[in-house]
DNA sequence: AATAGCTACAACCGCGGAATG
DNA sequence: ACATTCCGCGGTTGTAGCTAT
């Protein structure tokens, strides 16, 4: 039966076929597309179309553009709130495809992998531009073990986030620190250098990458320069403009769901709750922390880099 | 200049759930 | 109610381009 019909194409397409594609939707949508092949069209399968089109030719998508920073913070917050949920994360970020979050994370743990890697080993790095431009000092106490534990936890599981780590409860204080606005509650972590236990005070760490020690020698780039800058801006965050695919619970409460500072029920009480929240257990709040503002967040933090990662120290 | 290793990304595959007959 | 088809998602693989040696 499958025989008798035209051989299924696959590898790259063909800007002919894409034109094809494009046609195709504009005509009927961005649906039906098993009767792409049926018609005669192309020969691709149904679900290659769909790919196609979601991944490559949908319109407003930001092809070839590097994630932000401000993407990459979105995406460490929701994966460690969704887990893997690539398709839902990525409906927080216009112009990205669940496809385009599954890479970036993907790399970025591998990233990280290596970092911890060549920082645990005192072997030479074997080409890893990212270890010789970027010192890191292992002497303060906590980090091995922290270390060892991201390690461990990046081995164990595609996800590399702290809630695997405070299931371990090796930590003397793990707590839940929401920043400032954001929709998601982010897990900071303590360590103290004068234990062996990983806990250090007034240091916290919004990003599960974080290597806590707050003496290290970095140098910022060009671009994290650029950042701090825009970070004295207490306006930053309104530079972001209304997200178009926001996902509806979302949607119904302003249009800038993720990126843009709104008044939280944690304020000054005026304000309802998100209706976002609605999905979360009521109880998951009670060990929160007081929101700060995000400029107030920004201002009394200091962006730290270890290669191409990006982490807050909070004075 | 050649080569090896690394990174980012495009595309495929398998699975599960929804829709349809 | 059941079988089949379609669609969407997450995981995986292949590869082109870049960088370091």
């Amino acid at each position: 039966m499958e025989g008798k019909r035209e051989e299924i194409r696959k590898g790259p397409w063909k800007a002919e076929e894409d034109e094809i594609l494009i046609n195709h939707v504009k005509k009927y949508g961005p649906r039906d597309w098993s009767s792409i092949r049926s018609k005669g069209l192309l020969q691709r399968t149904g679900k290659s179309c769909r790919l196609r089109w979601v991944n490559k030719l949908r319109p407003n998508l930001k092809n070839g553009c590097k994630f932000s920073l401000e993407e990459e913070r979105v995406v460490i917050e929701l994966q460690s709130q969704f887990g893997n949920k690539w398709a839902r994360i990525a409906t927080y970020l216009p112009g990205r495809t669940d496809n385009d979050v599954k890479n970036f994370w993907s790399s970025r743990q591998k990233r990280l992998a290596r970092i911890l890697q060549n920082s645990n080993t005192n072997t030479p790095s074997s080409s890893s531009s990212i270890s010789k431009s970027h010192k890191i000092n292992k002497e303060v106490p906590g980090f091995e073990n922290f270390a060892s534990e991201i390690q461990k936890s990046s081995t164990e599981s595609q996800s590399c986030s702290l809630s695997h780590i405070n299931n371990n409860n090796n930590y003397d204080t793990i707590k839940m620190v929401p920043l400032p606005d954001l929709v998601i509650n982010p897990k900071l972590m303590d360590f103290d250098t004068t234990t062996d236990h990983a806990r250090v005070e007034d240091l916290q760490i919004p990003f599960p990458q974080v290597v806590p020690q707050p003496q290290l020698d970095i140098t910022f780039s060009p671009g994290s320069q650029e950042l701090l800058a825009r970070f004295d801006d207490p306006y930053f965050f309104d530079v972001f403009g209304p997200v178009d695919d926001a996902p509806p619970e979302l949607a119904a409460v302003d249009q800038q769901p993720f990126l843009k500072p709104r008044v939280t029920c944690c304020g000054d009480g005026s304000e309802n709750p998100d209706a976002f929240f609605d999905d979360f257990p009521t109880d998951m709040f009670d060990q929160i922390e007081p929101l700060i503002s995000p400029s107030d967040f920004f201002l009394k933090s200091q962006v730290h880099q270890i290669g191409d990662f990006y982490y807050f120290v909070k004075f």
